[in-house]
This record gives C-alpha cells, sequence and structure tokens, in this order.
DNA sequence: GTTAGCACTCGAACAGATTGAGTGCTAATA
DNA sequence: TATTAGCACTCAATCTGTTCGAGTGCTAAC
C-alpha cells in the first residue's frame, strides 16, 4: 500500500495529538482539530489503511487510535519538525554551561538537571571512560597504613581519585619522585594507548622505586581491561509518575528499578559515545523494563578527545522535537564554549 | 486516664499488626489473633480509651483503628522490642564493610544500597563535612590554563578535590613546593580550627609564592564558611512504591521530589550528627511532602572524629525493631572494623 | 468489671443501566 | 471514482442501587 501524502498528514495529526493529550485520537476529533479538508469517514477510511500497515494501533473495538513504534519510528525519520527552543530556555542552558565549565563533574550533573526540569524527563548521562582521555596530570599522595592514593587531571578537566594497596608504602617524598616518574611516562597520552607490559620491563631495572611503581602499572592495568568503570548519573527520575501511561504501578517500578542499576545504564547509553543523535522508540531497546519508554542520545565532546553520552528518557509518547533541540542546544553550547576558552 | 498494662498491650498489638498488614485493625480481629484473655467488647471499649487519649485513629466510622504519630512515639520509646537481625543479614553488613572499609565513599555508598537491600526502605547517607576532619595530606596539581586543583586527604581516609581558580597558574615544581608549605600548615588538624587570619598574615610576608597561597587559603575560608558542601547519597527511593500508603501518585511524587533535593535532604539528617540513635515519626519532622514518612538515623564514626548520618525513610508504619537493628549493627561493624585496622 | 447481643454505620464489591466516543459498512452524491 | 452522510454496532467509562461484612457503640445480663 502506498504512503500517500494525506496518509502521512493524518499519521502526523495522531500523533502530534496523542504526545499532547495521551488519548487514542478518532476520527472525527482529527476531522474537527486539523484543517484537512477530509470528513470524518474519509479520514476512518485512512486510518484503517495506516492500521494495516502496522503504523497505528486501535487499543480495543470502539476506541480511537494510538501510534504503534512503527509510526513513531516513521514520524522521527520523516515527519517531526524542530521545535525552536525559546530564548529563556536558550539562556538557561548557556548560562549553565559557562559558568560550571570550570568543573566537570558538576558541570554534567547540573546539565542533567536542567534538561530534566526543562523537558519534564527523565536524564541519564555517562562521563567519559578516564582511560581513553589524555592525562595532564598524574599524582601519588599517602592515603592510609596500607595504600596510597593516585589522583589523575585530564586535559579534559575531570580529576579521578584511586586507592591502590601496598604493603609499607612510601613516604610522601619518595612518592613525589614516583610520580615525577609516573608523569613522564603518561602525561600528553591516554592510559588505553600506553604500551604497559613495555613500561614494565623498563620499571623492571629500577630500584626499589621501580617495584613500587610497578605496583601501581599493575593497578592502572586492571583499570584498563574493566571497562564498566564509568560513572553515570540520572536527574528527574520522578518525572516518570508524570505520565498516565505510568499510573500502573508494576510499570513505574520497574522503570525505576532500571534507573537504579548503573549496568542497566550504562547497556542503554552505549559504550560508543558515537556523536550522531540516536532515537530509540519503545521495544527497539534490549531491556525489558522500559519497553514503554523511548531514549533519545547523543555523544557530548568537551574537548577533542571526550566523550560522554547523554540520554534523555520519556514514555514512547514524549516529545521527540523538543528533546532533540535541547540536545543539539547543549552540544552547541559545550563546544562554543570550549572554542571561546581556547581562543582567550 | 491511666493507660494500664492491658492498655498497652491492646496498643502494641495494634501497632504490630498494623505495621504488617497496613490495614486497620477491629476489635474482633485483636481477641483472635492475639491471646490477652479478653473478649472483643472488652478490647473494644479499651480501644475507645486509646483513642481518646490519642494514640489511635479511626479513618472512618466503620473502620478499625490505625496507630497515631503520638502512639508510634510511645510505642518506640517505651513497648519496642530489639529484633535480632539472622545470622545472613549480619554477615551480609559484616563482609560489605570489611571489604570496602578502603574506600570510604564506596563504603558510603554500598552501605545505603545494603540497608535498602535488607529493609526494603529508602536510605539516605550524609558524607562528613570534610572542614571538620584531620587532614592527613594536601596537594597542589595543575589543572587547566586558569586553574588548579587542590586534593585533600583526611585522616579517615577520604579524598576530596577542588578547582581554584587562578591568573596564571604556578608550574608543577612550584605547586609542589606550595604543597609542602600548605602541608605544615594543616597537616594533623582540621581545617575549622586553623586561624586562617593569622596564616594570612604570614604568607603576605612570603615572596611570589605566598601570594598564590593566599589565594588558596581565601578559597578555604570560604569552604568553611559555606556549611551546606556536604555531599548525600540516597538509595533504594524506588522501595517507596512498594508501599500501599503511597499508592496516592500524588504521595509517591512528593516524596520522590524531597528525596531529589539535596537541601531537603541535608535537613532531614541535620547537621549535628550525633550519635545518638533517633527516630521521627509522620509530622514530627518539619518537612510537609514527607509528613507520612519515618525517619530512623544515627550519626556513624569511623575515626575518632568522622562524623556523618545514615537515615533511614520509611512509611510511619516502618519496622522500627528491624530498622533500629539494623542501624546498630553497621555501627558496630564500623568501628570493630577499625578497630581491628588500628591494632593490626 | 466483663461480656454477649444487637442495632447501626459505612466502605468495598458487584451488577446492571446509561452514555458517548469511536468504528465499519453501505448507499447516495459530486 | 473518490468522498461523504447516515446508521447500526461496540465497548470502556461512568453512574446507580444493592448487598456484604467488618467494624463500632450501647445496653443489659453475668
Amino acid at each position: 500500500m502506498l504512503l500517500s501524502e494525506r496518509k502521512l498528514k493524518i499519521l502526523q495529526a495522531i500523533i502530534n495529538d496523542y504526545i499532547a493529550t495521551a488519548e487514542p485520537i478518532g476520527s472525527r476529533t482529527i476531522a474537527k482539530k486539523n484543517d484537512i479538508g477530509l470528513s470524518s469517514a474519509t479520514i476512518r477510511n485512512e486510518m484503517s489503511d495506516l492500521e494495516d500497515m502496522g503504523l497505528i494501533i486501535q487499543p480495543h473495538a470502539s476506541a480511537g487510535r494510538v501510534p504503534s513504534d512503527k509510526g513513531y519510528r516513521l514520524y522521527v525519520d520523516n515527519l517531526m519538525n524542530r521545535k525552536e527552543l525559546s530564548a529563556d530556555q536558550t539562556n538557561f542552558l548557556y548560562k549553565l554551561i559557562q559558568e560550571n565549565f570550570d568543573n566537570i563533574e558538576y558541570l554534567m550533573q547540573e546539565t542533567a538537571k536542567a534538561i530534566s526540569f526543562i523537558t519534564n524527563y527523565t536524564t541519564i548521562i555517562s562521563e567519559p571512560q578516564i582511560i581513553k582521555l589524555i592525562v595532564k596530570h598524574i599524582q601519588l599522595v599517602p592515603y592510609d597504613e596500607n595504600s596510597i592514593a593516585m589522583i589523575l587531571v585530564t586535559e579534559s578537566k575531570m580529576i579521578k581519585n584511586y586507592v591502590i594497596k601496598m604493603q609499607s608504602p612510601p613516604e610522601f617524598d619518595v612518592l613525589s619522585n614516583m610520580s615525577l616518574i609516573l608523569n613522564k611516562i603518561v602525561m600528553g597520552k591516554n592510559l588505553v594507548d600506553i604500551d604497559l607490559s613495555l613500561v614494565k620491563n623498563e620499571l623492571q631495572t629500577m630500584g626499589e622505586e621501580g617495584q613500587a611503581l610497578l605496583k601501581i602499572i599493575d593497578f592502572i592495568w586492571k583499570m584498563v581491561l574493566s571497562e564498566s568503570n564509568v560513572e553515570v548519573y540520572t536527574s528527574g527520575v520522578k518525572n516518570i509518575l508524570t505520565f498516565p501511561e505510568f499510573s500502573d504501578f508494576n510499570k513505574a517500578k520497574s522503570v525505576f528499578q532500571a534507573l537504579e542499576e548503573k549496568d542497566i545504564l550504562i547497556t542503554l547509553l552505549g559504550k560508543d559515545h558515537t556523536e550522531d543523535l540516536k532515537i530509540i522508540i519503545g521495544n527497539e531497546n534490549s531491556i525489558e523494563q522500559i519497553k514503554d519508554c523511548s531514549l533519545i542520545k547523543a555523544g557530548y565532546k568537551l574537548g577533542d578527545e571526550l566523550y560522554g553520552t547523554i540520554g534523555i528518557l520519556g514514555p514512547t509518547r514524549m516529545n521527540y522535537a523538543e528533546v532533540v533541540s535541547v540536545l543539539y542546544e547543549i552540544e552547541k553550547n559545550l563546544s562554543q564554549t570550549l572554542r571561546a576558552l581556547k581562543g582567550g
């Protein structure tokens, strides 16, 4: 069957209305609200076709129609118009990023909050994997009787702490010296790209300090291997309760459950962090608990190398156009701010 | 009116039953379930008295009785028996603390998770205020073109990072030197107790490094003054949805809302961090959104100086006895583990 | 002082009846 | 031939009335 211009218009009308009201839409409503210039009867026939094509669904015999996942897919791929953000919203995001750019972790948490605030959906943000970032500085400091602390500062302004176990950890001045050696090895590179076995061989030949450094290299090695070592923040989880589709308690609960598990969040956002915007609708995602949700996500970039992902989760009936705009706006701001900083 | 032994028994029966079932309890149910040796009619009279005293409430004329906040208060103060934890639960907590003791932040987050898992309520944990902890080491490292990073390690095994703005931040070797001076000032003390104005005067007399250090001292000063600079973690928020008292959507939502706001969480846990266990029932707390909840909280102590607070939030009908036991168990473990470490 | 008995209350649960938004089909119309 | 008006039909949602039962308070007897 052919998807005529007219059918598309009707589908769009159904989706727009359903996004706004969460109520199934009938032919008469479409005829009245939109000026398509057709009677309800004609629309009825077209809707029957759209249903045959799997783009809309009738919840029960005497109800209106509701978009299917396939219908949303067609909508976001072909029909959706970008929505302009209001000046207020743009400013809000701009200021936020300006003001917090010097503390990346905080910036990310605040960004998540801001997105949830603007969109009323739930935001999930993943930090980049530290091992893929360029190291600016590495520092060893005393921690306790059995361990030392390693502080990692990256070019992209992240600071991370690690505790490394060690019998009789060296005094501070020794640690200082070790830090110098370590910095020579890793500064300006990322941990993934360093050939740790090579470094290890080198250290073998050194004295006591070399032995201690071996421990640290071992630790870094483990970090590199364990991929899941990424922080994920959520914000606006409570917003889920706003939507009538989750007024069934068990549905709401299963979404909450999913959002409390870090593994699930990481799976959701994916590890590839591609910059392209991706929309995952309903059952398209692999996680059973959130099959009634859609996720819009995009990788973000602060420096040349820093990749994490921002995801916005809402009901399949979410306002795709608005969310996409918000995401674009944020990406734009982040890169603009960075360029301004580099220039100044 | 006198609170006879018999009345207390009946009150206890009502509370126990209500905690278990969340259904109003009638006189006949009490007569059948508990072997008080009284007829339902007698119990009815006693219940009428208990209601006059404000200890129980009748939701509507033909319903059973439900404990009031005042009733719970009397219960937790006088009637409640400590509940022994199962060996499984004890072991679980013990292992958890043993295994994560070297990373305090992680330990606290895991502890929160564990408590929620065992009790099925929501856990809130506040980190101690860093300025009140004894500094073990302080380190300045490069950060970006406009700022340096300050790393603070405390005797009680916390590591915190701060970004300090600074025009033309010093090179690493200068920072190293500055770190040495800074360490001399703060090591072994807590930031609150240092007389910063005295330090400032001293630094005035020093050269360029002194000037840079002044900036840092200023920053620390601000930290000391801003009290709210505390991390708070929550876990098991979704558990709220389990309880029939929150099957009203708006009620659930307002609780979620409160739990997403850091200020509210800090207010809830309080800033005093006293070690005593405190139980705050329903309306006794000042925050409107959670007036249908009770909070059981206690300060925790890892070293001699480290104080934060653990709070467990549930419906007023929560299992006070169990939660109290869990909290005691955790406190016991934390101090035991610490002692063992100090000894070994 | 305790209890059995009884009238009374009131929410919950159930069963029709009614309503209205929606459909599909058919025949008339442009 | 495409569109539309008209009509019968469907079914969830809502309303109404009834019954049921868990609970109470009161009174009189033990």
